[in-house]
DNA sequence: CTAGGCCTTCACACCGGCGTCAAGGCAACG
DNA sequence: CGTTGCCTTGACGCCGGTGTGAAGGCCTAG
């Protein structure tokens, strides 16, 4: 299939395919006039990455997803993958942990406002 | 005090306050010299800049803060920055709520993987 | 006189994931 | 033969908050 149709059968832009094999994601072979040739297999690939961007990942920690989903044509994990998978997973902890804070400030930021709310600026 | 020493007292650089001067939240006076001179309230000014940026509100939302702060000298909250403040809870409440589902999902992943840990790929 | 240290303005560079426009090629249809 | 519609590459724009560098002015110390 041509560059348009998987845009339009994932969801996105040529563009965006465009991309994604310039940072090395997706590899079309190409016919005759130059053209981008793309099989089925790679319909599930974007959409693997685009869930996983969805899901906060940058497309270097989709790489190994890829290439594993490359290597298997199933959904098992491989080693990188899980590595990835850790990582990402202590980062939205971490992440998680801070925004947690955050509202906590903020909440304690808008109760005190609220409190003070007999004193108004101006 | 000069730019560089408020820079210096707020633990940032020069390059930032002209750059939150530019974006009107703080109006040094200037001396013969074209020099911009900073009185101590700025500082508490920076302060809350920074604070504010470190939990996530960009510089638009943070103009109210300011002005507020500078209008009433002490921690009062005006209404502008109530509504700020409003608002960016349920941003972050939304984002958390976001977040949660995404640790959830990756968790998921994680354990299925773990789980195929027999089948390696390659 | 020179060197150094503060300041000034202007303006480009960066990050990531694209949008968008330009200029062109090849195909099919009228 | 012209139009439409797909494709190609290349390259600039965007967002936000800064880093960084150029080119210059003023003051002070040696």
């Amino acid at each position: 299939m041509l560059i348009g149709e998987l845009a339009e059968r994932a969801g996105t832009s040529a563009r965006t395919l465009r991309y994604y094999e310039e940072q090395g994601l997706v590899r079309p072979r190409r016919d005759a006039h130059g053209y981008r040739q793309y099989d089925d297999a790679e319909l599930k690939v974007v959409h693997e990455i685009r869930s996983l961007l969805a899901v906060g990942f940058g497309l270097d920690d989709i790489k190994p997803f890829v290439a594993c989903l490359r290597a298997t044509g199933s959904g098992h994990v491989c080693p990188d993958s899980v590595a990835v998978l850790r990582r990402k997973l202590a980062e939205v902890d971490g992440y998680l942990a801070e925004l947690t804070d955050v509202r906590r400030q903020l909440h304690h930021q808008l109760t005190q406002a609220l409190e003070h709310r007999e004193n108004p600026c101006l």
